[in-house]
DNA sequence: AAGACGGGGAG
DNA sequence: CTCCCAGTCTT
């Protein structure tokens, strides 16, 4: 039996749902930070860090922005780069981007008054249903429900829904039911019981089912087919790109540019970067991508080896191969039109850089 | 509807 | 290694 070939009934039907997860979250809830407030601001905070980042990875990023920027004026006012240096390592880059610019528009249009309703959280950039739904109930109590990964997971399994959740068509479905499992009285502690129920009960990989609460009414349980659902659909297969980085050196500089739109980790600092459809690159080709940016190589360049390393993201795989190259002068005022600049080690501390970067310029010592 | 956008953890 | 995880914006 699936939801949808239940009978229509009225949402009293489906109480013990509700009942089940709220009388096992208090007992399992972990004590995190954001749950201690109900400053929009935070709650937001907590919100766009924890999208697509589990609890134990977000946490420290929570601590370092809550304390750096307590309030949103504070975060309004922060330099750009360093709101992503903040980020740096967190991922999707973007959200650093947006939630920089949302505070500036929460603190310019609305008097630091972050909307009240989830109509008016979901017209912030950045801020889609999910978080829209998350801080309306969290702060305002507002009875919306959050449908994120775990909401899916746990309907999916207890109702015997075998809708793909990567289609997004069915979100409305899943949106529907949750809708009708979340009680007026309760939402925001709801919402926060699901989530965490999904997260430590109702685990991806071997949920703890023997000690589940709702054993004895989840579909998935009671047909055998708790591995099988939720039907997700594959994402397709991570292409390759070839990284060559020029790691321009003079003096006691290097020189780094800012990343621009349309590509992986915008915004983010790495070095002169020559892309090519195959693994390697001839030296010729590489002694003319140093000339093309006025680059004169010193006489007495050491040749090093190239540097070798993998970085895999969700939808690229980078090979990337660090090339050392020591120059005989600066770089020509004309290489800043490639958005080149000279920067030494203390202020390359401060720039906001991919996991590639710095695990390079760790292991170089730069 | 499909694609782009990170990084970490489990097995 | 391979597989899994999954919000928001853009196209």
């Amino acid at each position: 039996m699936s939801f949808s070939s239940l009978p229509s009934t009225t949402p009293d039907s489906y109480s013990w749902f509700a009942e089940a997860l709220l009388a096992w979250y208090p007992r399992h809830r972990r004590d995190l930070p954001w749950r201690h407030t109900h400053d929009p601001y935070l709650i937001w905070l907590s919100e766009v860090i924890l999208q697509q980042t589990r609890v134990k990875q977000g946490l420290p990023y929570y601590k370092t922005f809550s304390t750096a920027y307590p309030t949103v004026q504070a975060l309004a006012a922060a330099p750009p780069d360093e709101v992503l240096r903040h980020w740096q390592g967190l991922g999707y880059y973007s959200r650093a981007r947006n939630m920089h610019y949302t505070a500036q528009q929460v603190v310019a249009e609305f008097g630091s008054q972050f909307p009240d309703s989830y109509a008016g959280l979901l017209k912030l950039k950045g801020v889609g249903q999910y978080t829209a739904a998350a801080v309306a109930s969290f702060a305002y109590d507002e009875r919306v429900a959050v449908l994120d990964g775990n909401v899916f997971r746990v309907l999916a399994r207890v109702f015997g829904q075998h809708h793909d959740i990567a289609a997004p068509a069915s979100r409305k479905l899943f949106q529907q039911l949750a809708d009708q499992l979340i009680p007026a009285d309760q939402p925001a502690e709801f919402n926060q019981a699901i989530m965490e129920f999904g997260a430590l009960q109702c685990t991806p990989a071997k949920p703890d089912c023997m000690f589940c609460p709702l054993q004895s009414r989840c579909f998935a349980f009671q047909h055998g087919l708790v591995a099988e659902l939720p039907v997700k659909s594959k994402a397709k297969v991570a292409r390759t790109r070839y990284f060559h980085y020029l790691v321009l050196r003079h003096a006691d500089t290097v020189y780094l540019r800012k990343r621009g739109p349309k590509d992986i980790w915008e915004g983010l600092y790495d070095f002169a970067l020559h892309e090519t459809d195959a693994p390697e690159l001839p030296g010729a080709d590489l002694l003319a991508a140093v000339e093309q940016l006025g680059g004169r190589v010193a006489t007495d360049q050491v040749e090093e080896p190239a540097v070798a390393a993998r970085h895999v993201l969700s939808h690229q795989k980078v090979e990337a191969l660090f090339h050392e190259i020591w120059l005989a002068a600066p770089l020509p005022a004309t290489a800043t039109s490639a958005g080149l600049a000279a920067y030494r080690s203390r202020e390359i501390e401060q720039l906001p850089k991919s996991i590639l970067i710095t695990n390079y310029i760790s292991k170089k010592e730069i």
